[in-house]
This record gives structure tokens, C-alpha cells and sequence, in this order.
DNA sequence: TCTCGTTCTGGGAGCGCTCCCAGAAAATGT
DNA sequence: ACATTTTCTGGGAGCGCTCCCAGAACGAGA
């Protein structure tokens, strides 16, 4: 079929232009049977408006950009990035958006992506995962493009801008307690880095738990991983001389690496060391571990994130809008339920 | 700042948007120092032209689009996936193309996302995943759409088709060679599903090693999986009875659940039973375990379809283009190399 | 029947670029 | 010096749509 426009579509209905520009964006005001009647055109012919043409006159893209910064750049080693893709691919999709990928894998090419994220005409909104403190530039500057955009994560820079969250600090303080409740005394973490909010943040839940407990903070029980299989079993190694008898890892891709470590110095799971983790990551598969840990709702999340960002876009940028979502405790095997 | 256009920076570099427009594109013919105040102005003014207005001008839209069909919609689980998706992005970032993502998430979302995948202005070109026979038609309507694509993994429907695909047949054919030089008489196989080129061309390059070395091929020992852990771990219990010494699995993910089987069946790797797999996923992290494997070149993979791709679209979308890339086999632990 | 809303329709202008062409300016040759 | 070629520059047209406005068509009320 030749390249259609709107015009021919028009002439072949017998109508203008303007009218078939109504029906395609279902405007009121066209007659029932004049409506039928061009798109009958539109679907014999196949026509679909020029995209491009589109989105000069009406100063809309339909596409959304998602952003990830350098430090998830192992992003496609922690299973949670693709799935947080997926969830936010399938929102975009149900919302007629469409999604462009931009991951950033150096410091040339954060320039070049922002430079491009931020280009008139391209983007209506844009999606940022929030990691390190390190990219908080990145963040920082695309606010200042004031392009309507939604963190995905608790930013350190908050004023202003939007995001979503899952409220870490609960879910931390909630699967402490349960170890707690199980009788476990010397539970140790292996923490995200310092230099996340989500490290942070499982961080403050666990020393609350303790807290509230009155169970002491032992800082030998405590150790700052990086979110990585090898980053959990080195903060293990260097954990098991405090010998604890639990451990709250803020990730699961970091308890399996702990629990190799374990495994390796001859000690059993659950029964000297419980294990929860962070993230239900359908990990079971690969490790066969049947791992107790907090389960994100991650497909959620990303849908979320989109939903925000749309209003965003057709309701305006302020007041920044934020949610937290609850993240729930899915009791397994490696934190012994059932040995008290 | 206000929205700039061309007009506006002409202005304030004293020359014709017809200029500017040169220097923005680098055509010759526009004199030293007009260019460079002209990029002057631009840089202080942090001017960038509308992505919109240009894409509908030049009919050209730097923008390529990346759809995976339904059937890998496993995607997120198999770390296969993410990582060509990684190898494309930068690609197409260093390439300053922009990536769209579709994720094909049911048989609706088929017609939503072809749809928008094939609208006008929109896409300068599109990446396939070639999966299962069902995905054909997604393909085949791609084609009929005559925009330039390549699919990724040859598709069963050949004619008129660029794609990259590794060879699959050699590297089964090394994989297998080398556990039958190592001694093992009775090799398994774990095969893809029948309903893909990659399952179909890895079975095959089994077959062919067995049968130069002048062994028989038994039925018994081959058995069909569908690319994931528990489809890996079934086949194996399948396969304990024909007693092998060895195990082919045409996906690393299936290795991993047909190892499993293995090991609750209280026999050993590699001494009872040797392993090979295939794609050299970044899971040792994961699972723990050293395994032999056909190292894909992912990254460079999806580079290269990214380079044809391109290649289509500025140089027109006949011939046909075609790569097969040779993957590796990578010796580690599973497959005993040292025990002969 | 005519008038006065209301609903519907067509055409013009314009979104911000690129591309073409004609003419100006500069370079070259005689 | 002038003619001729080559390089550079500006303006017009147009990409295919949306949006606005004016006027046509239709209906209801008197």
C-alpha cells in the first residue's frame, strides 16, 4: 500500500480532513453515519497517521523514555531490573505509551542519553531508576530539563520530584521481627550500599527491629554489601567470625552469595544460620534454594510508576506525586519457621 | 528556558535557519567561522531541534525498535534476553539511534504493539526476536509491512529475511565432539523446543557429532525441553532411566534443572554424569556450579544486528543480509575434562 | 413559515524542521 | 580588468498532522 495521509483517507470518504482527524481521535461532533463511514475507510485501507506528523501538531509523542543510570549497569545480572522492565513494558503498552530504553553504560554515555532523553519533541515523560548516589546528577538534571519524569526509588534529592518507593524501612523491620520472633539472637545484615536509599533505608529497618526488641546493634554483625552474588558472599565471609545465628540480606542475589559462603565454611541453613532475603526473585529456579524474603511487588511498581507519570503528563507536574508501596514477607525454608 | 527553535538561533547568529540547519547536520558548504558561531550560539543557548519536526521533515526518525514476541515472555527469567537486550542499547546508543521496546505480552498486546510498531514516522526499522513457530506470523507481518527489520535468530520462514543467528549446528557439534573425545558413550541431549530454529539446529549438531564419531543416535536419550529450569529438570528425570554419561543441554538454564535432577538422584558431576550447556549465562554467581558451556556472543551479537539494521535502512533493504556467528565452547568443571 | 440555537463540517494557519533552488559572494582563470 | 566556475547563503515549499474559526446544515420553537 502507498504512503496514505489523512487527505486521501478524506477524499476516499468523501469528507475533509478535519474530519477524519475528528474520528480518528474520537472527537464528538461527527455525524453516526459519517463517523461509520471513514472508518470503514480507515480500516479497508489500513492508514495510521504519521507518527511524527502527529506529534508536531499536537505536541505529543506517546512515548515515554526509561532510564537507567550507570550504576545498574549489572542490570542484567540481578534479575529485578528486567522484571521492573516487563511490569513497566506492559503498563506502557495498556496505556497506548510507547517505551524507549535508554541504559546508560559510561560516563560519554550518560551525556549522549541525556542530551537525547531531553529533546523536544521526543519524550513526554520520563522514567529515571534511582541508584547510587552517583547518579543523582543525572536525576538532578533531568529535573531541571523539567521534562515530567517519575523516580523509580526514593531519590536523595527529594524536593520536587516525583517517585515511587516500596516502604523498605516496613519490610526490613518486618522480616527482622520475624527472626526475632523465631528466637534467632545475634541476626546480622548484609546491607546494600551506604550510598543507595534502598540500603539505606532496609538498613534502618533492621536496626529498628532490633530496637524494638531490645536486642542490641552489634556493628560486627553488620556489613555493607553492594547488591552482588560475589558482594554477599565476601560480607559473609567477613560475618561469620562475629558468628550470627540469622541473617536479613537486603537483597536475595546477595543471600545466595551468603549462603554459598555458609555452605563452604560446613554450616547448615536454617539450622545454624537462618536466611531471609529482599526481593523474590524467582531465584528458587536457579539456586533451588527455597529462600524466605520479602517479595516486591515489582510488576506492580512499574506499573505504578507509569500510571503516575501519565498524569503527570496530562495533569501537570505539581504537586509531585509519591507512593510507597508495601512489600509483604514470604516465609520460606532458610529461616527455619519452624525450629523454635 | 523558552522553547528555542531554528528561527531563533538564526536570529542570534546573524544568518537563515537554512544555515543553522546545515551546521546542525554537518553538510558542507557553510563557511568556517559562520559555522562556528553558529555552534556557538547553540551550545550557550543549549539548543536542540525538535525531534518531531525533523523526523517528520527528513522522513527519518533515528529510532529502531526492538519486539519480543510472546513466547518470550519468559524473557525476564532466562538472563539470555537482558543481556542482548544490553548489547542492543549500546549499540544503538553508540549508533545515536534510540531503542523501543516492545514486549509482546499476550495475543492482544500482538495487534496493539504491531500496530504502533508499523505506524508511519515512527520507527526507522525493527529488530524481531525470532522465537517459537508461533511467533512467525508477528514476523511474517513484519515482513509484509516492508520495513526494514532484521530478526535475531533465524525464523523458519527464510525468504527475503536479513537476520544473525549463531551456528547453532557447529557449535552443538563442538560441544558434543568434545564429551565424546573425553570418553563418554551414552550422550544425552536435552533439546530445545522442536518448535524452534535454535532447539532444531542445536539437536542437529548433536546428531551430526554422534554420528562422525560412529555413534548411534538413541531416541532414548533425547529429550525435548522448552528452554527453563523446571523444563531442564523434568527432562532429566526422563533421561535417568536410559542411564547417560553425559548430558548435552541446549540451554544453560535447562542444565542448571537437569543438574538438580541429577543431584537428587544422589549421583554426581561430573563423575557419574558430565555436562555441557549453552549460552555461557553469567549463573555460576547463581547456582554455583563451574559449568562447561557454548558461550554466546551476546553482546556482539546484538551489535551486529543492530549494524545490519542500519545498514537496511540507509542502503535499502535488498539483498537480503545475513551473519552467523560462531559461538565457543568454554571448558570449566561439568564436563570432567580431566577425568579420561 | 421564519428565526434562533445547536450540531456538524471544511479550510486556513501553523507545528519546527529539511530540502531545493536561485542568487550572492568568493575564488579562479585569462 | 572581466568572464567563468565554485562555494556559500537565504527564502519558499512542504512533510502530515491538529486546532481554530467561520459558515453550513439541522433541528426546535413560535
Amino acid at each position: 500500500m502507498p504512503d496514505l495521509t489523512l487527505e486521501d483517507i478524506a477524499k476516499q470518504a468523501g469528507v475533509s480532513r478535519s474530519t477524519v482527524s475528528r474520528v480518528l481521535n474520537d472527537h464528538p461532533n461527527v455525524r453516526q453515519d459519517v463517523r461509520e463511514r471513514v472508518q470503514d475507510v480507515i480500516e479497508s485501507t489500513g492508514f495510521r497517521p504519521h507518527a511524527a506528523a502527529r506529534a508536531l501538531a499536537s505536541q505529543h509523542s506517546w512515548t515515554v523514555g526509561l532510564v537507567y543510570p550507570h550504576s545498574v549497569s549489572f542490570f542484567f545480572t540481578d534479575p529485578y531490573y528486567p522484571q521492573l522492565t516487563k511490569g513497566i513494558a506492559q503498563a506502557c503498552n495498556q496505556n497506548n505509551y510507547t517505551l524507549a530504553l535508554f541504559l546508560v553504560d559510561s560516563k560519554e554515555d550518560e551525556k549522549k542519553i541525556f542530551t537525547s532523553v531531553t529533546r523536544k519533541g521526543f519524550l513526554d515523560g520520563v522514567l529515571v531508576q534511582s541508584g547510587h548516589h552517583g547518579d543523582q546528577q543525572i536525576i538532578g538534571n533531568l529535573v531541571d530539563a523539567n521534562i515530567p519524569q517519575v523516580v523509580i526509588g526514593r531519590p536523595f534529592r527529594t524536593d520536587n520530584v516525583s517517585y515511587v518507593d516500596i516502604d523498605n524501612i516496613n519490610a526490613a523491620f518486618n522480616a527482622v521481627t520475624h527472626l526475632i520472633r523465631l528466637g534467632c539472637k545475634r541476626i546480622a545484615t548484609i546491607t546494600g550500599p551506604e550510598r543507595s536509599t534502598a540500603g539505606l533505608d532496609r538498613k534502618a529497618g533492621y536496626i529498628r527491629a532490633l530496637r524494638e526488641r531490645g536486642l542490641d546493634v552489634n556493628e560486627k554483625l553488620i556489613v555493607e554489601g553492594d547488591f552482588t552474588e560475589s558482594g554477599g558472599y565476601y560480607a559473609m565471609k567477613k560475618l561469620l567470625s562475629a558468628r550470627p545465628d540469622a541473617v536479613f540480606a537486603a537483597s536475595d542475589i546477595m543471600a545466595v552469595g551468603a549462603m554459598r559462603a555458609v555452605r563452604e565454611a560446613g554450616l547448615q541453613i536454617p539450622a545454624d544460620i537462618a536466611f531471609v532475603g529482599f526481593d523474590d526473585l524467582p531465584l528458587a529456579a536457579l539456586s533451588g534454594v527455597q529462600l524466605t524474603t520479602i517479595r516486591q511487588p515489582v510488576i506492580q511498581f512499574g506499573a505504578k510508576a507509569v500510571e503516575i507519570l501519565i498524569d503527570l503528563i496530562e495533569n501537570g507536574m505539581k504537586p509531585p506525586r509519591r507512593i510507597i508501596m508495601e512489600a509483604e514477607l514470604v516465609i520460606r525454608e532458610t529461616c527455619g519457621a519452624g525450629k523454635e
